[in-house]
DNA sequence: CACATAGTGAGCACTCAGTGCCGTTCTGGG
DNA sequence: CCCAGAACGGCACTGAGTGCTCACTATGTG
């Protein structure tokens, strides 16, 4: 019943436009009743997203696993992030349209963000737990999600462009291990000098001339 | 004519609950045609976030102005978002009612992401520019202003659930100055500071627990 | 076989958001 | 005083979403 409601839609949605369709269409061309679409989604606009709920359940499972927690916090959401982009990946077709769909019509657009936010929510909540003891826990959580989910969109949205011909996973495994190296802790980073803090006062005099790499390890050393 | 209704809107969201109160009764209060309300606000929503418009444009401007592309592009979308910040702390008392209705409002949820995605768009097309030439620009860009996004909003709701007592500047400098320090360059790969050599003597005094990033623009700003 | 019951879908009527159209009122310039 | 032109208000209409009721059907019980 699902399925023939959303065949239905989407048969409808690319035909004429989604405006210029009503539920009354919908249901027409589904045989059924007016009043079980809305028994099966809340809205016209939920129609364009049928699986989300499970997928949202699922990553929400997944994050739940508490095998989990021996992996790497960043490691751990980018996996959940993949099990949203399989689903995406499991059906390019579908993929494709919806995104043609929901590329040029606003109400999509805007019902597609809230769908996205549920995900960033879970990520978020996710890492604050696993952030908890750190100072800026929260605020890292927040960060990291929010650009995890941003690194998923755009290799989703590269993918689709493409009209899903291309492999879609290698543009995935790439945006997210951007980001995860991105918030890397700090021993990848040499020195830390970006993350640690300056513990005193310090005057450099340089003369001129003096090339720059002298000057910033100088202002290094002076920080040891 | 808009504050009149903008007025309106929030006694009676406040008082009976934003479903419970229909444009009608809006008007009503306020005085005015029902058709004048929607020449004003495109849907029920849009009246709680008067001003957005208008900051959203500001925003725009700032960015487009060539002044700024001297500028570190990271520190350049901070400052773009000080702009959107400064909205909220300019009238602490509208925000803090205003997001006691966001929160528990599903349909003002939604709306308000439509909105915040705008921002971060306009973030992410700006950094693409900047990011032109570089790999990975793209992506960069884009996971660059979702967490910038998420900073702001963090530092937003730690102020707001304050009920807007404390110093609102405070938070969002520091959760602005986090991500812009987790995405700075690291100096070592940055070829062009390695290369190029100090034209002057450089005096750079810095406060006890300044982050390193910092120390290290002043120093690069002072040799421009 | 007759029948009670629960679950599901269909039909109907209603509220309300949003829109197009047109008449009215306000405003600045001649 | 007059007259465009813009802003405002009233009216009717479409369509999304909801509550209610009835019909159908499957299952269990006498």
């Amino acid at each position: 019943m699902r399925d023939l409601i959303v065949a239905a839609a989407f048969q409808l949605f690319t035909e004429r436009g989604f405006e210029q369709t009503t539920v009354d269409d919908i249901v027409a061309l589904a045989g059924v009743g007016r009043r079980s679409f809305f028994r099966y989604f809340p809205s016209k606009e939920s129609v364009v997203f049928p699986d989300h709920d499970g997928c949202l359940q699922e990553m929400t499972a997944f994050l739940a696993d508490p095998a989990g927690d021996t992996q790497d916090p960043v490691a751990r959401v980018c996996d959940a992030a993949r099990i949203v982009f399989g689903m995406y990946a499991a059906d390019p077709d579908f993929s494709v349209r919806r995104y043609s769909l929901t590329r040029q019509i606003p109400a999509l657009r805007a019902h597609e963000l809230s769908v996205v936010w549920r995900y960033e929510r879970t990520f978020a909540d996710y890492l604050r737990a696993r952030f908890a003891d750190r100072p800026n826990g929260d605020l890292r959580a927040e960060a990291i999600a929010a650009s995890l989910v941003a690194a998923h969109n755009h290799a989703l949205r590269i993918w689709l462009r493409s009209g899903a011909r291309a492999d879609a996973w290698t543009e995935a495994d790439r945006a997210l291990g951007y980001v995860a190296e991105a918030w890397a802790e700090a021993p990848e980073r040499d020195g830390a000098a970006g993350e640690r803090e300056a513990d005193d006062v310090v005057v450099l005099i340089t003369k001129r001339g003096t090339p720059m790499w002298r000057v910033l390890r100088g202002v290094q050393e002076a920080l040891e």
